[in-house]
DNA sequence: CATCTTTCTGCAAACGTTTTCAGTACCCAT
DNA sequence: ATGGGTACTGAAAACGTTTGCAGAAAGATG
């Protein structure tokens, strides 16, 4: 490939001086600017990211951390932030995170090693060495719709457990008692939400029955289908359903037509985080919106400010939801 | 950052002893090798990729080119070719590129910038500065999902109008006359599966009455849903409907019940692809199947493969669909 | 005409690695 | 003792950039 001293070369200056043209420093008589221009365009030369960055010590990357299987709210999510850098001029990275230590090690040892501008954090691991570094990391953190206590770097996220608990108190306005739950496992959103479900029927005065929650151990359309047929084959007598996530809600929706029941006539679902396909079921899924658009905005802007040498302060946001009612969700017969 | 002389000054070695002990290379007095490593390991010391991959001139890193707005398929995709490359021993590096030339240009600048050891296309492109540079680049290029002639590199993708042919058979051989196809456009599979609907109609001597057929610009449910609409209101008497991708086909689904309408009962869908929603839906989805993890481990492996210097020779491959029947085509009425 | 800026350019060092080369120390066979 | 491997180690160059420094040329000021 072309370096800097071909094009110095053929342009028959120093490499300094096409640095300087390069980088748009003063000080270059316009004539050689010209010269100097007009051999980077005949040869499309692009200057090396690795040289660059070693000198300047330096990316213009940020290290974004986000769960091997990414739901489509972390994917609609990511895009976003991936977009909100780019206009701040940041580069994205994007770092696959299984849910097993080992391979989180994997991953922390390539952050390390891509002297990164900063690291967003869209998924919670489990490795304590995973997070003794971002404790020290030499860049900024910004962890985004979690939070961790003992982690001092800003945090954007929903109140998921208050949203947790709309969801709930909607179907107990609606009329419903018996209300199944359909709870997710590992992160620490999962737990939040589940205690907003135990929360809203608390102050119903509606007792909590373990026979009306089914566990799973993903986020897959597939795991909401397991877990609504374990749900009805136990025959609690539920008239309505809240599940984690939309999509274990459309799998739960799967499960009851394929009971030969429907929705909402005979069991209500409402999801959580509203993504793109949940408006175009049928019915519509009632589901609690994130604000997602700024929520990823907000993330990138934190991040950004943080690069500049801002100080940690208080950057960390807290955004309100938005329950959106579709037609998943109605009054039990 | 710790550097590698850090390393060595703390071992009270040279830099060159500990690079072979990181690089596993012989010749290290076995009392040295440990007492490196136990240096490594407490501090957390990791090479710099950027350094290493100068003076290596490769990054063991390949770039893949994906649509800004991918779509659920190709979001599948990118996460089996991701893993699949991780498994070679390749990093993978995102490139998004909008629709735009420009923006193009700048993904383009990125990619060169980053001295790749191969590149994925996952994307067709606009810019012909682009395809040129991937005719000439230096290291090597596989398309995914798609093909061009002039372009001397791999391509592993699907029979695009065979598909198309067999998922519109499907329908015609359900006794449909009157079928609705919602267009996509840009990219040479929706031309392809464009005339693979006709194809169908053709074989079973229908005529092609561009009343039936809707073009959307792009490939998200929305758009299905305005095409949906846009054909209902044209009332051309459709019993059925072909749409280019399974988020568009949801997208008109969305339709035909805001119109009152049932799935398959009024009319029949069928889409392409058969991303993971595509089953959980209710009625489920009928539509074509991509051998998706094998289209996305057939590219990581010829890409492997060109890396580890072997010829262009042909490492070209066309896999075979299926249609995946499930409940949303059934017979007219 | 002398001096001082200002504008411009190139040399050389630095960034963090890998690898060639030259060397040292040791062992073994002559 | 001499020679020749073999095992090991470090100095130094190289990769492609940026930038501080020094110096040159030109213009401005006394």
């Amino acid at each position: 490939m072309m370096s800097i001293k071909d094009i110095a070369r053929l342009a028959g200056v120093s490499p300094s001086t096409v640095s300087r043209v390069i980088n748009q420093k003063k000080y270059v008589k316009p004539e050689l600017r010209e010269r100097i221009m007009a051999v980077v365009k005949e040869t499309g030369y692009v200057p090396s990211h690795a040289a660059r960055s070693m000198v300047l010590k330096r990316s213009f990357t940020v290290g974004i951390v986000i769960p091997y299987a990414f739901n489509m709210f972390q994917r609609q999510l990511f895009a976003i932030i991936e977009r909100q850098l780019e206009t701040h001029g940041y580069h994205t990275l994007f770092f696959f995170a299984k849910w097993e230590p080992e391979h989180e090690l994997h991953c922390l040892r390539r952050l390390k090693s891509e002297n990164l501008d900063g690291i967003i954090m869209l998924h919670e691991v489990i490795h304590p060495d995973f997070y003794a570094y971002l404790a020290h990391a030499p860049m900024p953190v910004v962890l985004c719709t979690f939070d961790r206590g003992n982690l001092a770097c800003p945090s954007v996220h929903v109140d998921e457990e208050a949203a947790a608990r709309d969801a709930t108190a909607h179907l107990i306005g609606l009329g419903h008692r018996r209300i199944g739950f359909i709870a997710g496992s590992h992160f620490s959103f999962a737990a939040q939400r589940a205690s907003g479900y135990r929360a809203a029927l608390a102050s119903a005065s509606i007792a909590y029955d373990e026979r009306l929650v089914a566990e799973v151990p993903s986020y897959i359309a597939e795991d909401g289908l397991a877990g609504m047929r374990e749900l009805l084959a136990r025959k609690p007598g539920l008239s309505a359903v809240f599940a984690t996530t939309d999509e274990l809600a459309i799998g739960a929706m799967r499960a009851i037509y394929e009971a030969g029941l429907r929705v909402p006539e005979d069991i209500s679902v409402v999801g959580f985080d509203d993504i793109d396909v949940s408006a175009y079921l049928a019915p519509g899924l009632t589901t609690v919106a994130q604000p997602i658009e700024a929520i990823g905005r907000k993330t990138a802007e934190v991040m950004s400010r943080l690069i500049s040498g801002e100080a940690y302060g208080d950057l960390s946001a807290v955004f309100g939801h938005r329950l959106v009612v579709r037609e998943s969700a109605a009054p039990p017969r």
